[in-house]
DNA sequence: ACCTGAACACCGTTCAAGT
DNA sequence: ACCTGAACACCGTTCAAGT
């Protein structure tokens, strides 16, 4: 049977389930989206999904991805901003990702992909903030430790309900307090 | 019958339940620790566990309870040390709750007792570090902020890997940046 | 190649029944 | 009062069977 002349092609279909998984899991959050209410969203049987994904695991992978990388390419025009702006910027566009913050780190250790992704996460935000303070003149050396302290207080921003002002007075302690 | 004269009263065995679960959960974590193999571990039917406790977050709750307390009555006798030994002892000490730092964050927005326990953490801590600072003659709104920030790099430390030469790095660091 | 119904081994929890 | 066997409604995942 030619499965190509089928309406819907495997990756426009592929995609489809991408967004139904992305829309379920930052709405109730990961545990709270089971594989059939997923299925039952996307009007599949459950198993269907395990043809276009390895597991559960594998679709939150690319969920992350899709949600950072759209949030980063955004990121980038924002680059010559000071620092205060960027990570109130990055905490603004993290928001959406709050309810997996928890998520990722409670399945790293179960789920060698998402910790592989989990690992990335990191290096990639303390690269960024030891490049900008590179750039404003602070030596590498003594940039990473203050990179990592920046990436950690940027996770618990997102892993914690916080007003804005709260957030934003945060963020200036903080980067008062680096520079 | 006369239940009294037993040979293990109900808060002895309620206790010896809690050990169990407090030496599983850290080992292996809360998700990957069934109440099947608790009560396994403890020689008990699965569904008895449900005689001493309401459900898994209720036992969770208390495991918490009991590790926190155990180190933060640990902590008074370093009260008077400098702020970085403080926060460096605070960090080693939660090392054993790592495993149930994410799954504080992740059961919270579905268990009432655990939202109450994690905000109850949380207001502690800064508490603890806003008076710590407010002792070395810094203002109460100025060391809010900075206490929040601290509370995050210690939450960071606990549920991420990380060397003691880094960590130790780090809190000087973070020490440095505040005051 | 793509999709499904049925089944599997689990999970936390409940309930009626025992002592 | 305390404990259990059996059952319930779920979960993520697999497999044989269909087209």
């Amino acid at each position: 049977m030619a499965r190509t002349r089928s309406p819907v092609t495997y990756p426009e279909k592929r995609a489809r389930l991408l967004e139904v998984a992305q829309r379920l899991f930052l709405k109730d959050g990961y545990e709270a989206t089971s594989m059939s209410k997923l299925a039952e969203q996307a009007s599949v049987a459950p198993n269907t999904l395990y043809w276009y994904f390895a597991d559960k695991d594998a679709l939150l992978v690319e969920v992350l991805n899709a949600t950072l990388q759209r949030g980063m390419s955004e990121y980038l025009a924002y680059v010559e901003e000071p620092l205060e702006v960027q990570l109130g910027w990055l905490a603004r566009v993290f928001e959406e990702l709050r309810p997996l913050v928890s998520t990722v780190h409670a399945r790293a250790p179960l789920s060698a992909p998402v910790s592989v992704w989990h690992a990335n996460f990191h290096a990639f935000m303390e690269a960024q903030f030891v490049e900008q303070m590179r750039k404003r003149g602070i030596s590498v050396e003594r940039a990473r430790p203050s990179a990592r302290i920046a990436t950690f207080v940027l996770e618990g921003l997102m892993s914690h309900e916080c007003s804005a002002e709260e957030r934003d007075t945060l963020i200036r302690t903080l980067v008062n307090a680096l520079d």
